[in-house]
DNA sequence: TGCACTTGTGTGACATTGTCACTGCACTTC
DNA sequence: GAAGTGCAGTGACAATGTCACACAAGTGCA
């Protein structure tokens, strides 16, 4: 993952001046700015455009009718989304939901921009199938994790990505962790007051600190 | 999807003899038969050839530690497989396994073709991310169906699907609806029975009859 | 024919996870 | 302070998965 990541390096690795005739292209490119909480696109919209996160976090998730959801993966700073590339091409709509987690600036590239840029660009085409093959990787993981996984096990995987990217105490409530794993809050709720038993986590309202976080690790260690 | 599929009417298709300098390519190609049963990657193989099936069908499956398993998607006459297009240029490992389910004619373009006529062909890149995007597709809808659905709503939409394509009655195991599904025979088993009870469905061994199809179809269509 | 062996299925007891219907608490707004 | 809103706790129950068996049908072989 790239930090600190500019539009133009980012344009500049996409669509390299050295390589002729990707002028025109650079300039079909468009940036925008999407605040957080903005839906970028909805399940059966039909796809348009190829999106491009310049930095920030765009969350690609799945809703039920009963009000449980699950997201599938995130498309962070310098990477693309498998769902709208495919789409793109074989003019199907999209099968799930994308929301920016934060203030997010993305690059919008037009369908034929993207068309061509495929055809010319050998660098481009490699950029593009190493996010698919990521996003389907975490997708596939997904599916394991969701029909093979322990709750607990995955909660506490959890808990420790969160608390390694993030601040502590990490700012999320039970619902919230519910939707990342596809599961309950009163699943995730129970599964928190055992963890605070053992003193592993203390849990506060919208917060959860990691107290040992020796004893999630091995819990989520468990059947990788 | 294409029956009665050509190996020559496919590379046709993906490698016209009309666009220039294909005809390298289509040199490059190789076709393979592969008998029922035989496992065509698993889960941590390198990728180095692009797999088109000609005719015939490859599963695509993880594994648990303690056996139980589930069907990603299959790949039939004409299609190809995503996993193997994406792992193929970001250089990672298979996620998961394919077996060929009967026997099944297959094309095998090495990387270095595939890489090329991906730059030469607009037609083959557009079949290439058409497959893509449906694989993708299919993989959702399986996450969804496992994170939210009812698994009798989903068994009775499997049995349904089974008896609309193959010969009554159904010729398939408990355990082999369970590995199809991600569940466990067990399960399965109960799930019939009660499908029995109703006179949905005759049960034999290893043998299933459709009885009340419309009953089944009723069933299968709730929350769609 | 009889016997071991494999494979497919039936079943009860129990564990885990999801659902439903509540309750109460903290914080905000009026 | 009162009312409203969002978050969390809880018990009862339903659905699904796990485990440990039993049993039955077919297969191969002595």
């Amino acid at each position: 993952m790239t930090f600190s990541l500019t539009t133009d390096d980012l344009l500049e690795r996409l669509f390299p001046a050295a390589e002729p005739g990707l002028e025109a292209l650079r300039r079909g490119v468009e940036q925008v700015c999407l605040p957080a909480e903005q839906v970028v696109f909805r399940r059966g919209d039909p796809c348009r455009n190829y999106l491009l996160v310049v930095q920030g976090s765009v969350r690609v998730q799945v809703l039920a009718a009963n009000g449980r959801e699950i997201t599938l993966y995130r498309v962070r700073d310098g990477q693309s989304c498998v769902i709208t590339t495919s789409c793109l091409i074989s003019i199907e709509s999209y099968p799930a939901e994308g929301v920016a987690e934060v203030e997010t600036t993305a690059l919008v590239v037009p369908q034929p921009v993207f068309d061509q840029a495929l055809g010319d660009s050998a660098e481009f085409r490699r950029f593009v199938f190493a996010n698919q093959g990521q996003r389907l990787g975490d997708l596939i993981q997904r599916v394991e994790d969701v029909v093979f996984g322990r709750i607990d096990v995955r909660l506490a995987r959890l808990l420790m990505t969160l608390s390694e990217h993030g601040a502590q105490p990490i700012a999320i409530t039970h619902q919230q962790l519910a939707s990342e794993l596809g599961s309950a809050r009163e699943v995730i709720s129970r599964q928190l007051k055992q963890f605070a038993g053992r003193d592993w986590v203390c849990i506060g309202r919208g917060v959860i600190e990691v107290k040992a976080p020796a004893a999630l690790d091995e819990l989520a260690r468990q059947s990788d």
